[in-house]
DNA sequence: CTAACTGTTACTTGTATAATTACAGATAAG
DNA sequence: CTTATCTGTAATTATACAAGTAACAGTTAG
């Protein structure tokens, strides 16, 4: 799991939050803590695939264009770190005698892309709105604290 | 999912595979493909966790002691890869005016926790005795296809 | 025209990880 | 006793990857 998915969420969750459902790449970049050429790049690929639509020049930024309760962790994972789980070091394949050395490498590619689907399932259901819910009850024991 | 999980997973395959459940580190660093450092680190750790055992000095070398079909993939997670799937990287925290900002690293480090929890389900059904039949059968398949 | 935005590429810096060296300790064999 | 073969461990080096950032082009409103 991958940074561009922490920071797409992040954004998603800013736009939800905001009246208009709309914050510019500056904003969202103080928002998440980087630099907002960051968040342009990351918030492109979501463009793409539908989920934020963009208003360029004087009044623009994005804006988000689905239901944030309909808008799940899992559809951005796919958008932007899928994959990302699985080590990018392979084992094996030095030993040619070796029917463990020469197999484990397919063996065990099999078992991440089985062991990705299986975390897919917890990211299936969790919305950008549930993370809105959370931030909002966090700030809200955030308060009652302080008082 | 780090690598050093890859090495244990690959090296436990090995030794399951072995008439007398037994390899010396240069073996298993031929068969992995890395230097046999490496591997005495990683099975360092397995040997505290009571997965496996060392006999040191002339004729020794790491020993499985546990049952390959009750050896799971989880427990060797647990023991190596604990966090690894989770970012290091995380947002927010730069506006304090912001309650999206402030909030979402915990948030998400929620997020994180849950998806490995579902993960692991997985790992936990999958037994070193399932790799090293996946390997055999990988094996045997390639053998059918040189005749 | 200028200013405020998105979009994109390329470069720099930082971090993490894999490879490797070096050596100490344990054990068996001669 | 010495030597060889192993495990165990720390430190250093090399490599890869990712985050930060600069620079600029394109778009739009005033």
């Amino acid at each position: 799991m991958n940074s561009e998915f922490t920071v797409a969420v992040h954004g998603l969750v800013l736009l939800a939050q905001r009246p208009d459902r709309m914050a510019t790449s500056d904003m969202l970049a103080c928002s998440v803590n980087t630099h907002s050429a960051r968040v342009r790049r990351v918030m492109g690929w979501l463009k793409k695939s539908g989920m934020i639509a963009t208003k360029e020049g004087i009044g623009g930024g994005y804006v988000l264009m689905g239901d944030p309760e309909e808008i799940t962790l899992a559809h951005v994972y796919r958008i932007l770190a899928m994959g990302s789980v699985v080590p990018s070091w392979k084992s094996g394949g030095a030993d040619p005698d070796c029917v463990v050395s020469t197999h484990m490498e397919d063996v065990m590619s099999e078992v991440f892309r089985d062991t990705e689907m299986q975390m897919m399932t917890h990211l299936d259901r969790v919305t950008i709105a549930d993370l809105l819910d959370q931030v909002k009850k966090a700030a809200d024991g955030s308060n009652t604290k302080s008082r």
